[in-house]
DNA sequence: TATTGTTATACTCTATAACTATA
DNA sequence: TATAGTTATAGAGTATAACAATA
């Protein structure tokens, strides 16, 4: 009961690999958001939605589901629970009857202004144990790498827009 | 069918967020490093463990679990696994009789040297987006930030002296 | 009494398949 | 024929509870 830690021999790898270091950080952060958010159905998933639904046109489901990379078929339970919340509403499409598009509603974006400030102070101490410039390295990396994988990624929406404004190659 | 990314508006929260971003490249990390260690059981998970086993003193299973954050539950199966493909053996502790150490065989560390070349090359395609100077300082700041959560955490181990190698506060 | 390891069970999340309605 | 959305079902992964052995 002495020693709790791994050998230190392990620096050559610490913990696992890359896959262990942002696993951990992931980790993290979904649980400080789960507690950030909770009382919005789904915790950080529905954050997530009601995020991307409150800063962009209303989405068809099918551009979430790639965007979020959620099975379209788990969609429409957290859709429904988010429209009987009151924060989100689906809209018919005029020139396509077939898609539903989700737009915020008025106090879905009250919701979400609380719910981005106690996101960022959860983010806060999540990252804010890196120092300030290595923190905004970390982030503006992290962003960059993201965004490009995800545009090259087939599969899923371009966002080429995105990568324009932050400098992909 | 014309447009099927996301609105350019939402440039402000890049797809949403930091979770976003972190997920987008952890789901990579493990698309490729699935592919790329197949035939190993339990994939990713498997990897991570033997690589530990590889690079440090036996650890026992509770402190696999706790480094790794797998649940003790699980640990039995996935080390039976690795047992009966011969990469690692379960070693009694003298000094405590309740303990079983995980140890890599001599097998272990030949099937461990192929992976560990096959996983390099997998995060090469997952981080060769960034070029160089941004890589590195992204794989720094990553893993700065995951060692001091994982030493912060009380109920992980400590692995202090990891800390200290890499210049924690 | 507490801890390591193990097993069995239940629960959650995710993936598969099939159906409708539109195009 | 193909796509958006929905539903039901099956599977993988994960957590909960209980147990034996040891400290």
């Amino acid at each position: 009961m002495a020693e709790q830690g791994l050998n230190a021999a392990s620096v050559g790898i610490p913990g696992a690999g890359l896959g262990w270091t942002l696993g951990v950080i992931l980790r993290t952060w979904h649980e400080q958001v789960e507690a950030a958010v909770s009382g919005l159905p789904h915790g950080p998933r529905g954050y997530q939605i009601l995020s991307v639904v409150g800063h962009s046109d209303p989405p068809t489901q099918a551009q979430l589901a790639r965007h979020l990379n959620i099975d379209k078929t788990v969609l429409p339970y957290i859709i429904d629970a988010l429209v009987d919340d009151g924060v989100v509403e689906r809209l018919r499409d005029p020139a396509d009857g077939r898609v539903r598009r989700i737009a915020i509603t008025e106090h879905g974006r009250t919701v979400l202004a609380e719910l981005e400030a106690k996101v960022r102070a959860a983010e806060d101490t999540v990252l804010g144990r890196l120092p300030g410039t290595a923190r905004e390295a970390f982030v503006a990396n992290a962003s960059r790498l993201a965004m490009m994988i995800h545009a090259a990624h087939p599969t899923v929406d371009p966002c080429l827009e995105l990568l324009d404004a932050v400098g992909g190659e």
